[in-house]
DNA sequence: TATTGTTATACTCTATAACTATA
DNA sequence: TATAGTTATAGAGTATAACAATA
């Protein structure tokens, strides 16, 4: 008997313990890309978002803007991304990405499924089906209690 | 169609929205106790595992020796729980939980799996245990990586 | 030599407030 | 007044190295 038994009886425990392990893997299959899972999120959804603004990309990214600052500018330093002025809107830019941006979105993002795939070998697709209407569940709850 | 649609293809990205709404709930609910999730987690192994040493609580909660310290003093500081000298093994502390440290894990644990339940309830138990599974599926990866 | 608890340190992620320039 | 991007800052979590006392 593990001494932690108790609390695997809660799921925000044993989805920290998956999250964490899955995390850890993330970052190995991209550090060879030179990206974090921040940099990498954001760059996959520029690449096929094009002219996404900042405000959004830290909507869809569920993250402050601010702390969207720094990875765009690392992302925009290793010419994979450029911030470009919108004509409409002199205080918006849309970040749009370079050609070695979106060849490395999508080479990184299919190291990350192929491994995926490999960690996750063992599951059913019903259960990581299962999984992923667990995850929807929580974040409708989620906003369901942002709206109380 | 949401900006991140290509991340939701990813179960560390899906897992990753998934524990940060989970947890930020938890911490709400363990605010009122005066415990975030780490004094908690390490308060309901000690009351359920009186006597346990720190590095075998650390391996219980997969985190390092060093980052126990700060937490089990606060919890000390409480007089939730004690740090007790071993007879056999002078470098070693045993960990034992106060009458109050006890019930009050008693009572926090109740109130997250309360809240889980609520959080939960739309989710069926089928699709619960297969998250369960996919949870241990992703734990068990990380032990034979490690052993690669 | 190895292990237990500890200290110090550094890095990432996250959250907030305030600023600027526009709208 | 409000919004887009930015800066600065502080907190929590995590990882590593090194130390004293003990095994």
């Amino acid at each position: 008997m593990q001494a932690d038994a108790v609390l695997r009886d809660l799921a925000g425990y044993r989805l920290k313990r998956a999250f964490a392990v899955i995390q850890a893997d993330l970052q190995r299959v991209l550090a060879p890309f030179g990206l974090r899972m921040i940099p990498f999120s954001a760059l996959l959804v520029i690449a096929r978002n094009p002219g996404i603004g900042q405000g959004q990309l830290a909507a869809a990214l569920a993250m402050e803007r601010s702390n969207l600052v720094a990875p765009l500018d690392a992302l925009a330093r290793r010419d994979l991304i450029r911030r470009e002025p919108v004509p409409d809107d002199r205080r918006a830019l849309a970040l749009m990405p370079t050609p070695a941006g979106t060849a490395l979105a999508d080479t990184a993002f299919e190291a990350v499924r192929a491994h995926e795939a490999r960690l996750l070998a063992d599951v059913s697709p019903e259960d990581l089906a299962a999984m992923a209407r667990v995850s929807a569940a929580i974040e409708a709850a989620e906003t369901r209690e942002a709206a109380e």
